[in-house]
DNA sequence: AATGAATGAGTATTCATTCAT
DNA sequence: CATGAATGAATACTCATTCAT
């Protein structure tokens, strides 16, 4: 098929094609900017960083909240497929734990997003809820099988699990933590959620 | 003395009783209102719930992220003689915990000031960060106490230590974890700090 | 002919034809979305209304001053013919008011238009004025024969009798007057418009 | 009273002089440039215009609106104290008349209250509304006793007479009518609303 | 000729901060 | 020292209009 075919199939195809470009680099922008600049940031902020004019971005988002929420449903797919994927895994303690360490590694470079974790939780209007819930559902079934694997203590359950998950998440992102003080942390809370190989005291 | 004398040094004794009153509720208002409304929260707002001028909030505090940083200086600072207090306690390991529960308990009710813990640190600038750096070496001091006592495991020090404190207060704030959830997790990352009762592997 | 003109003949013809039924849609929507939304109403939006692209209605009308214009034009022409068809009516009292009345009736559906009345008048660039007076003249030609049928006094002229029609229509439409009201106002300007049949001071 | 006596009263005392002058001018300003300017003009116009700053309209009035109320409300008062101070009048008649024809002559100035005349009646929600009602009632008592000494005829009712005012009033501003016009227009009218002095027809 | 994505100027509104009293 | 009116820069969002396909 040669160019003018593709130009005849109508109109808007190479356009609707820049089009999904400039949404992608919109996200992608705003995904960095809001995660830097925290809760400001300004969405002509984004509009220049992407190349784009102001307008563009309101076409693509008609508020600034929904673009929050773009971003945001992106980035809890894109965790929980990255869980899912590693409930094949062999070693279900291992799968646990290096998400639990990615997970925390990678919300150091995305502040806002961290900080959103859990307040999209409460947005239970809609897509963002939806998408938070499915990384949650995610990490408590590698939970689950960590668990049955024994690599994991039976009486923790996933609320506070997830819980420790996003402090340390938010924190570490805050926080600008070196990565030694982050993995040092990151031994606490695994050594408290290892089962007690013995327990001495109560013999 | 002449008349205006008089009233000079009277007017001024009885003004800077009265602006020292305002200034302290300027404080107690903000750290509600900013606590509550997190980052938002105008500064017009705090001179309204505190009763006075807008022009005179500008006076004790010369510009917002100046109130914001008295406010957390005090609060810093009040935390600090708790954690100061506790060095006396006959227990240390009862102590450290306690304390640890203490921040974390308190934060949930003052968001946005657990928000600031941490980032007071990076404002190297003054006040705030020594407040801070107060508050930190009075945990070191509570840390090492326990340790020595045996309650806290030896290996441990006070950066990731001090990382999961503000990382489970800053969250039970945003997260509104309720009670229980909040002590469950706790107990696994005091868990976590509890020395191993017995190194299996070790053995 | 060649193939490349026949296709560029029936080609161009049914666009044509497809453009004028477009024009033509658009004009309808632009009608009933001024009247009703009145000043506001985005051109966005009788776009889709009228199922067209945007650019398609910028196509049809350069400017949204140009649709506004083209929708006073074709309802000017309308009025008149109307006007002009109620000129051959046996009676020429009866055509006169009854026109009046129906104007008002009329106007009352479309808001803006009737706004638009008399902007066009001063509009003196073009078509929509012509367009205006074209519809005046009718008015002129109606008012005149029921002057000479003695229907309405001899003293009154155009712009008066014109004036009082403009803002009654326009009031009618704004106001929302209840059918009743409208009545018994109008009532009071034909009354006014009638000869005296008595005039007691100049008996 | 010296000057200084006047600042001891009080910090605010000039500043709230000044603050209500402001008020003024920008309601000043905002009647001139909404009649002119019509519904468009925006607010950074008027603060212009008033030459204040931006800030300031909206420190007096909360939302643009807020401001149109304002400006209603005034001329609504305004109005209707003209009326109630025509109550007093030797001659019913003249009185009725003379404030129709002022009303509308004041009105052909200031198109977009005009506007507003009636939308505000529709405006059920508060001040502007009352105001306007307060107008219509003091026509109300104006047109009553018109009847009572038999300068109006008794068969009209004060719906179809404020219509009427209405909709001279609009259109005598937004069209711009002469002088002449304008009188002989409300001739018409007037001549409606006088009794009939004979009906041979009826007799 | 039709499409719809892109554009940027424009609008109402907010907020930290300054001044005159 | 306290006040609150004034300020203007900043921000989210809209709309008429243009351009590449």
């Amino acid at each position: 098929m040669s160019t003018s075919d593709r130009r005849q199939t109508g109109g808007g195809r190479a356009r609707r094609v820049d089009a999904e470009a400039n949404r992608s680099r919109i996200l992608d922008v705003a995904e960095q900017v809001f995660g830097a600049g925290g809760e400001s940031a300004s969405t002509e902020e984004v509009a220049r960083l992407a190349g784009v004019g102001i307008a563009t971005v309101f076409r693509h988002f008609p508020t600034k909240a929904a673009l929050l929420r773009a971003v945001l449903v992106r980035r809890f797919d894109r965790l929980r497929e990255q869980a899912e994927a590693l409930l094949d895994t062999a070693d279900p303690g291992t799968a646990f734990f290096d998400f639990f360490r990615h997970l925390v590694a990678d919300a150091a470079t995305k502040i806002a997003i961290g900080e959103a974790l859990l307040d999209a939780g409460g947005d239970s209007d809609g897509e963002a809820a939806e998408a938070s819930n499915g990384l949650r559902r995610a990490v408590g079934a590698l939970l689950r099988r960590a668990q049955q694997a024994g690599a994991v203590r039976d009486d923790v359950e996933l609320p506070e699990v997830y819980a420790l998950l996003v402090a340390t998440s938010r924190t570490a992102a805050h926080a600008g933590l070196d990565e030694e003080v982050r993995a040092r942390a990151l031994t606490i809370v695994f050594d408290g959620l290892a089962p007690h190989r013995h327990q001495p005291g109560a013999g």
